[in-house]
DNA sequence: TCGCTACGCTACGGTAGCGTAGCGAAAGGC
DNA sequence: GCCTTTCGCTACGCTACCGTAGCGTAGCGA
């Protein structure tokens, strides 16, 4: 959080802090996913990268700080198309979120994140944001429709995503079914007819 | 879990057995809600409850077990009403859902069964059997709905659940939205008229 | 009233993880 | 090729928690 190295801002970087830093991460996000944000030890870290225990230390003062950054390293936008079909922009980005919920890397720490949302109140601001940057192009590409006429004007942009990607994230982590491209179709039409209805 | 107890099906048990127990298990349900299911710890829960490590071991074997009857204490079912209008009571259904995801005990742990159901292999079953307990009404009310014709025959009962629920879920865990009752209403006219479409 | 059982309490030995200190080696910068 | 920075390593002290053992007490059932 406190160090913009992430980006390539500042190359004036020591490559040697570099490299560790970016072990460090990498070995702490492979930690979270398998453990949980709470099961995140210093320890593991410091095995899993190779990188000596003294040294994640003297970059980041404790664990909790260490957590930030890998919740920040987990950060992905997701892009949504416009073509001027809103059902098929929408179509395309569920596919594309069906998909990340099948094997991206933020879709395994997602429980985590979840969990740290409703304890954490130190990390929670941070896991609104991190869902709010996804959540936003999708919200977006809605609003558009609307303004176009594409959809009807009483559509509410923030209850349309939560219809439309709700019931994925609820197959995935509640009941734990798949979500194949045919449930985010299923969805994409109902929905969508539904909110012309 | 091998402890019909907490069923009045054997009331012969020595009543401090009884009480013991009954304290135990509130003061671990509060502890999970707080901590979330890695947080619970016996000692914690032998402060809370006020009785020694000591009884809880001999009640179960280690955190695990316990932790296992700390999930099932959660469980609840849903009813849903059959007055032979669906739209009314499905509607009735989530608004209860709603409710329930704002006050219950079982919601505060729902961080809680979703990150041991992504990483815990033992207690897996038993999150998706929790689940299923409380899905199954509704998904049953509305195969009912199709079979009566209510509800068109192209209508899988499973999606559909995942379509009315999913959206209060999203909200309530995700993006950390209110789960108000004018959403409730927005996302059962929602889907039921896309169902229909 | 008396015996059995559950309970509380203290005291363990053991592990895991925290975060710190100090030193020598190695790798960049110039 | 020298000088500075960073790193690895070992060794700590400390805390939290695990799960167990043993003993004395208190409550319940007959």
């Amino acid at each position: 959080m406190a160090l913009p190295d992430t980006e390539g801002a500042e190359t004036r970087l020591d490559p040697r802090v570099e490299r560790s830093r970016a072990a460090i991460i990498e070995a702490a996000q492979a930690a979270v996913l398998e453990n949980g944000y709470r099961g995140l030890t210093i320890e593991d870290v410091s095995v899993r990268s190779g990188v000596a225990k003294t040294t994640i230390y003297r970059h980041w003062p404790d664990r909790a700080a260490l957590l930030v950054d890998v919740f920040e390293s987990l950060s992905t936008s997701q892009m949504v198309p416009d073509t001027g079909d809103v059902d098929a922009d929408l179509r395309t980005a569920l596919l594309g979120l069906a998909e990340g919920l099948r094997s991206a890397a933020w879709a395994g720490a997602m429980p985590s994140l979840i969990e740290a949302g409703e304890r954490d109140d130190e990390l929670r601001p941070l896991v609104v944001s991190f869902v709010e940057r996804r959540r936003k192009p999708m919200r977006d590409r809605i609003a558009s429709a609307v303004r176009t006429g594409e959809l009807p004007s009483g559509v509410e942009p923030d209850l349309a995503v939560a219809m439309l990607s709700g019931p994925l994230f609820y197959r995935r982590f509640i009941t734990r079914q798949p979500v194949s491209p045919r449930v985010v179709d299923a969805i994409v039409i109902t929905v969508l007819a539904g909110l012309r209805a």
